[in-house]
DNA sequence: ATGGCCATCGCGGATGGA
């Protein structure tokens, strides 16, 4: 079982490599943030003759999330329950696995960038970040095996930015963003790429500017979070830095997580 | 170097991203 998320900006202009990158790699699910469209702009047909079904929360021009899936799914919730907000950036759906994984709760989410520590946009992060924390809570007890993946817009620590002296106390990068992405890690979820080993300065972005990505100055910010019960299963996680090499990229590259039974990892262990 | 690039809307240049 294999879970991605890819932030593509813009559906419209990727299209042609999630089709490509799909081919590569026939994940069970595909989490998309950023797709800038409308749903009835939403591209169902080719991903449906991929081999994906879609659950889709589109915007015009700005933001919109989907969950791509080989599986139906069931119970989605778009955006955060009892959170006013006009922005599309939380979709999530039970999603069934095969064998005797447990079905999964799956959360795909664009979180707000926020701009500037002094900016109205950071004040709406902290606010949303607030509520997201709240709201997860209670799905944890709903959910037990719970997968918070997505763009986060937010930097674990220092080892995740490429130039932490410059970016202290910037945007991804503040003590209050950092605070509460540790409130979810105090939720009782896990920061799935760090449960293996990566080489030092392995991001998730990079700037378009400044041929960055050659120069490999990024950020890590995309994130597969996973709740205690999915700990013992989860077999890599990886970022696949593959589709940043491509003409016309998207800005970020996908994270995949790999997940399998206690059975299964008896067998590899064997 | 208070920028550089990319996408959107829409047809110039502002806005947002990160």
């Amino acid at each position: 079982m294999k879970l991605a998320t890819w932030n593509v900006n813009s559906l419209a202009v990727r299209l042609p490599q999630v089709l490509d990158w799909l081919g590569a790699n026939p994940v069970d699910l595909l989490a998309l943030q950023e797709l800038k469209l409308t749903d009835d702009k939403f591209p169902h047909d080719a991903l449906r003759e991929a081999g994906y079904q879609c659950a889709v929360f589109g915007q015009k021009t700005y933001n919109g999330v989907a969950l791509l899936t080989r599986r139906p799914i069931d119970a989605v919730v778009r955006n955060i329950p009892g959170f006013e907000d006009d922005m599309a950036r939380v979709i999530s759906a039970t999603v069934p696995t095969d064998g005797d994984l447990p079905a999964l709760r799956v959360v795909g989410a664009y979180f707000p960038n926020g701009q500037a520590p002094d900016s109205d946009k950071f004040a709406y992060k902290m606010r949303w970040l607030a509520a997201l924390r709240h709201w997860l809570q209670a799905e944890l007890v709903a959910h037990p095996n719970l997968v918070l993946m997505g763009d986060f817009n937010i930097t674990f620590d220092d080892a995740d930015v490429w130039d932490p002296v410059g970016m202290a106390g910037q945007i991804h990068c503040t003590d209050e963003e950092r605070a509460h992405l540790q409130a979810l890690i105090g939720l009782g979820l896990v920061d799935s790429l760090r449960l293996f080993n990566h080489p030092p300065k392995t991001y998730t972005w990079w700037d378009y500017r400044e041929m960055a990505f050659r120069r490999n100055r990024g950020l890590r910010i995309d994130h597969v979070l996973i709740s205690q019960p999915l700990r013992l299963l989860a077999r890599a996680c990886a970022v696949d830095r593959a589709p940043r090499k491509n003409e016309r990229p998207s800005d970020h590259a996908p994270v995949v997580l790999s997940l399998s039974s206690a059975t299964d990892g008896a067998a590899i262990a064997a």
